[in-house]
DNA sequence: ATCTCTTGACTCAATGTATC
DNA sequence: GATACATTGAGTCAAGAGAT
């Protein structure tokens, strides 16, 4: 029997309609399979249930995007994608500040943050911020940017749009519309973008063949300065996490991020949106809290007293910061508060950077003071008092006696294994040995 | 899970500073 | 000016941390 015969064959059963429920109605169906019919033979049947593909039964459950997200379909030369958008009143509040409170944060050198002299002008008005949602986290060829969030100061408007891809072939789209707004910004501002969302969209850009500025943009990456005020703050520094328990704030409807690969997957095999509309909250929040971290640092790089610090940790790493620029007044202040607001684990730190701070500023009994004061903790984590109060009567006071005393109670709490540290201490010991001889032979 | 840079600890060399 | 010591910067390595 040829096809043709086959087919002319099947034809000729009888037409059924269905009375089984869609496969979404069967599977909840609490009827044996066998009496549905699965084991009843009916050829066409059987027939109708394999060949008609999942779509039609579902289709009036079908939500698309459009429905769920306000927006619009953009046509371009490479093809269609979709435009999610949104706008944000000036007085919109995010956090503590409102949007034109953090426009208005006088200017601090985010190139010293980031070490990048051409952050110097960063100017929140001309820059993009960006966070993209991703079909996974391996960052090779396969995984897909489907979502693209671009925030932008717009006018007295704070304005974020979310470039979606409503299946792959649309990528081309989304990607040409990104090229056109990453030309007409000065500026990028991301979360670990540096290491993930511009690497992943370059790799897109040049598999479509396109040439890209984003790897080329000054990067104000939000991820180093965090790290650098917050760690050892929180239980870690994730964005979320700072949104949270730094910002202060709660979001309603937000999805863990590890769904969103299989929420896309999802989406892309069902055409239904209903679940994946929750990605474009999740992803508007993120860029929301990128501004609203971004007027964090700011302003608590610029006016530490204004963005009151809540704990000791903060002063502290905000006084290793202006150290390190140069700023060693401010740097004094930030550890001094730290000291009042820390506990006994942090304080040996911060009493460490404290006194060597007010050694290089030529405050040597502020100094002294401090060491002495660790000299007498029950708990002495390291002989660094003890070190540098021999320093300092071997050189200021020439006291060579007491300066040995120091050495010998720093041996005394070094442990063994520390076989360099406690050379350079019999070193040190034996030169102050043969000073005191000097003197006595004088 | 994957990728890759930052950070901190450590060492060594170069430079700066104080003292005689 | 010579010397000794302190400080700073550069280089290396391993571990940690963030994105979906």
């Amino acid at each position: 029997m040829d096809l043709k015969e086959r087919l002319k064959r099947l034809n000729s059963i009888p037409k059924i309609t269905p009375t089984h429920p869609s496969p979404i109605e069967a599977s909840g169906s609490e009827e044996p399979l066998a009496r549905r019919g699965e084991g009843g033979g009916d050829l066409r049947e059987r027939l109708n249930r394999i060949l008609q593909p999942e779509k039609v039964y579902r289709k009036r459950e079908i939500l698309p995007i459009e429905k769920l997200v306000e927006g619009q379909v953009i046509s371009t030369s490479e093809g269609e994608t979709f435009r999610a958008e949104e706008s944000f009143p000036s007085h919109f509040r995010y956090g503590e500040m409102t949007l034109t409170e953090i426009l208005d944060i006088p200017a601090y050198p985010a190139h010293l943050l980031l070490r990048d002299d051409r952050l110097r002008e960063l100017d929140f008005r001309k820059a993009l911020f960006l966070d993209t949602e991703t079909t996974g986290l391996s960052g090779g060829t396969g995984t897909f940017a489907f979502m693209v969030g671009l925030g932008f100061f717009q006018g007295d408007q704070f304005v974020v749009h979310q470039l979606f891809m409503r299946d792959y072939s649309e990528e081309k789209a989304s990607l040409s519309i990104l090229q056109e707004i990453l030309d007409s910004y000065q500026f990028l501002v991301t979360f670990n973008g540096r290491h993930y969302d511009i690497p992943l969209l370059e790799t897109r850009f040049i598999l479509s063949r396109r040439s890209s500025k984003i790897r080329e943009m000054p990067n104000f990456d939000l991820l180093y300065p965090s790290r650098k005020i917050w760690k050892g703050a929180f239980e870690n520094c994730r964005l979320v996490t700072l949104e949270t328990r730094l910002l202060g704030m709660e979001r309603e409807d937000d999805v863990p991020s590890e769904w969103i690969p299989s929420l896309y997957f999802d989406y892309v095999k069902t055409g239904d949106a209903r679940k994946i509309h929750r990605v474009f909250y999740h992803n508007r929040m993120d860029i929301l809290t990128m501004v609203a971290l971004a007027g964090r640092i700011h302003l608590i790089y610029h006016d530490p007293q204004a963005a009151r610090p809540r704990k000791g940790v903060e002063h502290f790493s905000l006084g290793r910061l202006f150290w390190d620029h140069g700023n060693r007044e401010k740097a004094i202040t930030c550890f001094e508060t730290a000291l009042n607001r820390c506990d006994d684990e942090l304080a040996w730190e911060v009493m460490k950077w404290l006194s060597m701070a007010f050694k290089r500023t030529g405050r040597n009994e502020k100094a002294r003071s401090l060491w002495e004061e660790m000299m007498e903790w029950p708990h002495k984590r390291d002989g660094h008092p003890c070190i540098e109060l021999a320093k300092y009567y071997e050189h200021r006071l020439k006291e060579f006696e007491k300066a040995i005393a120091f050495v010998d109670q720093a041996l005394a709490m070094t442990p063994s294994h520390r076989e360099r540290e406690i050379a350079l201490l019999l070193e040190r010991k034996q030169r102050l040995l043969k000073k005191k001889d000097g003197n006595a032979n004088r």
